[in-house]
DNA sequence: CGGTTATGTTGACATCGTCAACAGACTCGC
DNA sequence: GCGAGTCTGTTGACGATGTCAACATAACCG
């Protein structure tokens, strides 16, 4: 990088791709990002961006990643803070993600495998997933110990929470839900009902 | 259709169509499905499809809806039964749910917006998901009605089950889940804290 | 300053979705 | 029974796409 900030050649190329094509993504979705399209944007040829990233599931894939690590970062914002946390920023925190989801449909839905993208051969996905769902069992375990939750398997515990709210951002996005729903009703019913069922004594069977 | 079956030029050119790509998606994914390989894989030439399909997206519109079709035909099937049913035929639908998905991975990545697919502007796939949706709700009211769950608002409930299970069944099917984790007790724990949680007396607030 | 590496461009190719033009096969009215 | 019209399927062609090889240029480092 040279020292006006405006270097190299064109400029940090890499994070430039990066952005633009999480901006054409949510502008009109995944499909409309192509090699050739992005490279028009950007003032750079098509080819360009292949001495950034192997291929362009490769750009997409880190993509994605930036997208896992943007959501961990809010949910950890509101679930961290005053440490003996009750109900209420629990249910905050599943608030939050399905928030996150609806802002950005386009980053969330290539998040999760819309392309032939999520796959284990992705190393740096599965490691930016990793690092969200290791936030939602931290914060199912500082639950745990304040009493809010039951105390039971806390990675159990946080992928139930984890397919809730995943679940239910999905259908948003997706458009399965009837427009006559009121989406923040619904959002706060499964949270409510998550919780409940989180807070039962019952044994796991 | 011919008498003998094998009918026209080809016999039921249609059905052999959505047969075909729904095998080829559940074997090598949605983006093996080209238009040109599926008319190679059948006989027939690249554009032949165009004759019962207005495009690409059409076609898989059609296979993603019969997949809707498919899993409410099995949810109703278990959720029937017994009338009386009680909390543990609740649990088999869930768990019903979700083992659709996992034996048919791609068919159901497709069924939920993998493609520009999922659109309002694709009303035989609307139609399809909202059948589905009616069957959930058919199957909440008959088991608020024997007193197994809350009695709430049936649509907000169905949702939010929905959303659990699809939930869990799309992290499980984007390999999300860590190989570590039993995949049977973490359903079982999803439907048992789902259940607990519509059992659960609290107002939704 | 000269060479090595990093970055970007152009040309080319196979593949894809799709349309227009064409051809064969079935159907139905006379 | 036969010809017109309609279904169904094929071939040729086009533009767009992802990607690679060959080339060009800018930065860096001794």
């Amino acid at each position: 990088m040279t020292p006006d900030g405006s270097a190299y050649h064109h400029g940090d190329l890499r994070a430039a791709l990066l952005a633009e094509a999480a901006a054409m993504i949510d502008e009109a979705g995944t499909s409309s990002v192509t090699m050739r399209a992005i490279g028009r944007r950007l003032g750079v040829s098509r080819s360009a961006a292949y001495r950034h990233f192997a291929d362009k599931s490769a750009l997409l894939v880190a993509v994605a990643a930036a997208g896992f690590d943007r959501l961990r970062d809010r949910l950890e914002a509101v679930g961290a803070g005053a440490p003996g946390a009750g109900i209420e920023r629990l249910r905050q925190v599943g608030e939050e993600y399905v928030r996150f989801a609806l802002e950005n449909p386009g980053h969330y839905r290539l998040m999760y495998g819309k392309e032939a993208v999520t796959r284990e051969d992705r190393p740096e996905l599965r490691e930016a997933a990793n690092a969200l769902f290791d936030e939602l069992v931290r914060i199912v375990q500082t639950h745990q110990r304040s009493g809010t939750i039951e105390r039971r398997d806390p990675h159990l515990q946080a992928y139930v929470a984890w397919g809730a709210v995943h679940g239910l951002a999905s259908l948003l996005i997706e458009g399965q839900i009837l427009t006559a729903v009121d989406a923040d009703e619904l959002i706060r019913q499964t949270t409510s009902t998550l919780l409940d069922g989180m807070r039962a004594g019952r044994r796991p069977t």
